[in-house]
DNA sequence: CGTTGTGTTGAGCCGAATCAACCCCGGTGG
DNA sequence: CCACCGGGGTTGATTCGGCTCAACACAACG
């Protein structure tokens, strides 16, 4: 929240009041399906879970990911689900609805000034996953999206600028980048032999970023200024692993 | 509008008089940059107009396509822009300000009810995209893209259940659907070969629909019922060609 | 100690890109 | 009136990125 906008202490206690009533969830299970007409909003306190949908064959794409920090169902919109939302590691949540509750009530304006700003963000994430399956290489692809994740969980708090934890199986990245499995096997492993990067038990290190973002173009979205990170994230987060 | 919500007869004199302030646009002009602040919300009377990006390279993907109907900008938020949005035909806009501000001084429920109607359906077409760019096959592809342009185009009152207009160049499929004006020349080749489609000078129509679906996993979402589309729409765009 | 999931590697194939012509048609200007 | 030109569509030859199939290594786990 830090990250888009000032938050009052009296917003952070109720962002921390909000980890009293958890829910957990086992890798692979779907907190929401495709078609479910009202969520319960949350947050992500730990954990990684992806949106996606699945082909009647089995050809699965998955549209974007949720990280520590991540909201789903803020939006509070009545229409059907446009995607399921599936568990990648074990989940923690917490209830986002008492937040929804003081923002709609106007009594969190800082609150709502992060909450407005979740959705271009997520916008802009989807339109560059768009630029990666429709006009890049599987290289620029999956040095993109590994750009792309350094930032999003250096911003949480969950990694340095080179350094970040990854715990996805090549067959999630492989149906995130539109590949085949094998095939991200073997631009990881080219990623490596160029010493662009380590892949080490779920850790990454991006050791040429400036290369890398060479390569794929990307485009590193500007700094928020003046916001202590991970020691907001670290409030709320504490039991937090990745 | 009528497509997504009822509409008083007060609601639609305020839409015809949005004609009076009209904007024209010659094809391949630009009517919002990449990054640009603040838009002036619009409605599209007639010509086609999409979304894109592109790479420093020359290389373009088309998000997405903006038909007589569609609306830009009407969401005000004040962030930068994702996209570009550029004109592919002559094009006829309305400046949209004063149905957003009668929404939001509440004097047009049926208008807002619309307006928040659309973000799900634009939302749930870059899904749609997603999911052909990164795990459909150029024949799928170029299938379910034309099953959802004549969807989008029945509903506009712009073309019957098998025929519509599509005043599209190759390249410019192609850089949507993210293949070379080559293949996608030879994809429609072959589907015309089959008989599922014919292509004759910027009318398509599409023989064989439910097999095309089939091909394409196509779901056509739900009608909305007792809306008398056609009408509503030469309303307001008698002008209107495609 | 088997089993299962994940990563790795090789061989061969195929879908799609690239390169390069060529055609057609609608301007447009001499 | 006609030669020229440029954009869009079409076609063939060739290349290549990425997929499929198949096997195997390894670690975690019951």
């Amino acid at each position: 929240m830090r990250s888009l906008s000032a938050v009052s202490d009296a917003e952070l206690e109720l962002l921390r009041s909000l980890a009293e009533r958890r829910e957990r969830f086992v890798a692979g299970e779907e907190l929401v399906s495709e078609g479910d007409m009202s969520i319960r909003p949350r947050f992500i306190l730990s954990g990684w879970a992806c949106r996606q949908r699945v082909l009647p064959d089995g050809r699965r794409q998955i549209f974007s990911f949720l990280l520590p920090g991540d909201g789903l169902g803020l939006d509070r919109r009545p229409g059907p689900e446009l995607s399921s939302v599936v568990a990648l590691t074990a989940l923690e949540t917490a209830d986002a609805t008492p937040v929804l509750n003081a923002v709609q009530a106007g009594h969190a304006p800082g609150l709502a000034r992060a909450l407005a700003a979740i959705e271009p963000q997520e916008q802009k994430l989807l339109l560059d996953h768009m630029v990666r399956l429709g006009r890049q290489t599987a290289y620029e692809r999956v040095a993109h999206f590994l750009l792309e994740l350094q930032r999003r969980l250096e911003v949480a708090g969950l990694g340095d600028n080179q350094r970040f934890p990854l715990p996805l199986t090549q067959e999630i990245m492989a149906d995130a980048l539109g590949l085949s499995i094998v095939h991200v096997n073997r631009t990881l492993q080219q990623l490596r032999r160029e010493r662009l990067l380590e892949l080490r038990s779920g850790v990454t290190i991006l050791l040429q970023r400036e290369q890398l973002a060479d390569i794929a173009d990307y485009r590193a979205p500007p700094v928020r200024p003046g916001a202590p990170l991970s020691a907001a994230r670290s409030d709320l987060e504490d039991s937090a692993q990745y």
